[in-house]
DNA sequence: GCCGTTTTCGGCCCGACTGTTTTCAGTCG
């Protein structure tokens, strides 16, 4: 049964939430739930490490204890303090703590006053009124629980990112329109641009919080206002996101947004630089005793524990805090830097527009080349490409080239990898091409050894240039087939082609491990839109700030060449 | 349970808000 980074990390979370409720040390808890975190973002197989006998204990948080654990869940699946805990503990009483306002300590006080060991059980003590018998239970916090199982709250609930940008920009006009709010911004992993945001967190700076935080809890889209304060508001909108909002004075704006921004652990690593520096760091600032030190700008509360400015794509403690310290911090990929798209669709496939159309919207968005890769004639429902269709659409291009000044198309496809590895078309007309991106579409059931050399033998075809989406992967949806991304990364590296970073916001394929990984195997990473209609190519922008957080710099990214640098390279790969 | 330019033992980030209290524990981010 292959065992993934996640299942490993899942056994840990486990032991964590159930330690918890036993009341263990929170610093012991902790030591768990950070392993779980750095087994989850470790790009190499953990399974793998163990069978090759690795030092697991080199990995950050990860000592001889834990070290042993992560083995001994590879080998069995799971580990004898779980097992262990499972008997002393009910199961399912770990879903409780997902229940908003119920911790550690509350389940564990449900548990032993009402021997509650589920949500459901949960649900039927609140209806009937039981839960407000419990010491440190009252109505409120009846109410408030029973509504979070009956709507089933409990589950987590996440929005893709570009849904939740544009929400907080409606939300940030708004606060920049009352008239004490000197500025108001993005925090949290909203600005830190993760592919998903669990609510949208925001930052006002201000000298009257209340009155800020009264204003906004009456916004028309809110339906809830879950907590207000003097300096914080939390509230749900309309649509179901959950908006946090923290008011501060303008000369402690630097220190919230840092503070506010996060991650958690890029926060603590801060925190802990400046202890050693006998300085203390909070949303208000940074200071030395009672005197304040720092704290109006982000710059100032870096520099006072002896960093630059560190980009919020990079703030998640994989390392930023060092590459900060050595002064290697990467120059990140900008969507600016993007000087063509290397997968488009077009009418002739599944596409909604001509190539015409599409050129026009490419330049309109500042490109100077388009990769024309429709599907190839495997995905019939797509209208995919056979070898005629695909002939007409090369001479098609041939004279749409020829009307143009200042931006090419390229000849592509996306051709299907189909089960054996052989590609959907015969390299004949591959090899008219300037490039093939390819593309696994079926059979995604496939166990890791056959995938992986699924992929590998569809490389080894001299004219692949491009492995589009290469998980598979669908964001929050669908977790990507099984396969070894580390080999996939040698062998292009070997045989000169790419991965892509497929920018459509379901798919973010490659995750931002992904590409940080890619860019340490020294393969270059194409950010194409798979745009099937011309307004598709804004898709773009979210590939960029993914790839930010893979620390991708502009030399990393195929597409950040222009074409005269490009060709070369699609070129040496086409045999 | 981890970790070490103060330490191999004794630390481990910090503050706001709520609900249930009557001075604060628990939760959350």
């Amino acid at each position: 049964m292959p065992l993934a980074n996640a299942d490993v990390a899942a056994v840990f979370e486990e032991i964590a939430d159930l330690l918890e409720i036993q009341g263990a040390n929170p610093f012991r808890v902790r030591a768990y739930r950070n392993a779980a975190r750095t087994l989850q973002e470790l790009g190499a197989s953990v399974r793998k490490m163990v069978a090759d006998g690795a030092d697991l204990d080199a990995l950050p948080g990860i000592g001889p204890d834990l070290a042993a654990k992560i083995a001994e869940v590879v080998r069995t699946g799971t580990c004898a303090l779980l097992v262990r805990l499972h008997k002393e503990l009910p199961p399912a009483i770990g879903a409780l703590l997902a229940i908003p306002g119920l911790g550690p300590k509350r389940v564990r006080a449900l548990y032993q006053a009402l021997d509650i060991r589920s949500l459901d059980q949960l649900r039927d003590a609140a209806q009937q009124g039981r839960l407000r018998g419990v010491p440190g239970f009252g109505p409120t916090l009846e109410a408030k629980i029973l509504e979070a199982t009956a709507t089933r709250l409990a589950q987590d609930r996440r929005f893709p990112i570009a849904a939740a940008l544009a929400v907080a920009d409606d939300l940030l006009a708004f606060l920049c329109r009352i008239p004490d709010v000197q500025r108001a911004v993005a925090a949290g992993s909203l600005r830190r641009l993760r592919e998903t945001v669990g609510d949208i967190d925001l930052l006002a700076a201000a000298r009257d919080g209340a009155t800020v935080i009264e204003r906004f809890t009456r916004h028309d889209d809110v339906r809830d206002v879950l907590a207000s304060g003097d300096t914080k508001a939390s509230v749900v909108l309309r649509n179901g996101m959950q908006v946090d909002l923290r008011v501060v004075a303008p000369e402690s704006f630097g220190a919230a947004w840092v503070y506010f921004t996060g991650s958690k652990a890029h926060d603590i690593a801060l925190r802990r630089l400046g202890q050693e520096r006998g300085l203390k760091l909070n949303e208000y600032g940074v200071y030395r005793g009672e005197q304040r030190v720092a704290g109006e700008t982000e710059e100032s509360v870096y520099a006072s524990i002896g960093l630059p400015w560190i980009d919020p794509a990079l703030r998640e403690d994989r390392g930023e805090i060092e590459a900060a310290r050595a002064r290697r911090l990467p120059q990140l990929v900008g969507r600016e830097d993007l000087r063509g798209d290397l997968h488009v669709h077009t009418r002739d496939s599944d596409g909604r527009a001509s190539i015409e159309d599409m050129v026009a919207a490419a330049r309109e968005r500042g490109l100077t080349y388009l990769a024309v890769t429709d599907h190839s004639r495997r995905l019939a429902i797509a209208h995919g490409l056979d070898p005629g269709r695909l002939e007409r659409q090369i001479d098609h291009i041939d004279r749409i080239n020829a009307t143009l000044r200042g931006f090419t198309v390229l000849k592509g496809i996306e051709v299907d990898i189909l089960e054996d590895g052989t590609l959907d078309l015969p390299d004949s007309i591959l090899a008219r091409l300037d490039l093939v991106v390819g593309a696994v579409h079926h059979r995604f059931d496939l166990p890791r050894a056959k995938q992986t050399d699924r992929v590998l033998r569809a490389m080894d075809n001299r004219h692949f240039t491009i492995l589009a989406h290469p998980t598979g992967r669908l964001v929050d949806d669908r977790p990507g087939y099984d396969i070894d991304l580390l080999r996939v990364m040698r062998k292009a590296r070997q045989r000169g082609c790419f991965l892509e970073l497929n920018a459509q916001p379901t798919r973010l394929d490659l995750t931002d491990v992904a590409c940080r990984m890619a860019r340490d195997e020294g393969i270059l990473v194409a950010i194409d839109s798979d745009a099937h209609s011309g307004l598709e190519f804004d898709h773009l922008a979210l590939g960029v700030n993914q790839a930010r957080r893979g620390w991708l710099t502009a030399d990393d990214v195929l597409n950040a060449r222009p074409l005269p640098a490009l060709r070369p390279l699609l070129a040496a790969t086409m045999g």
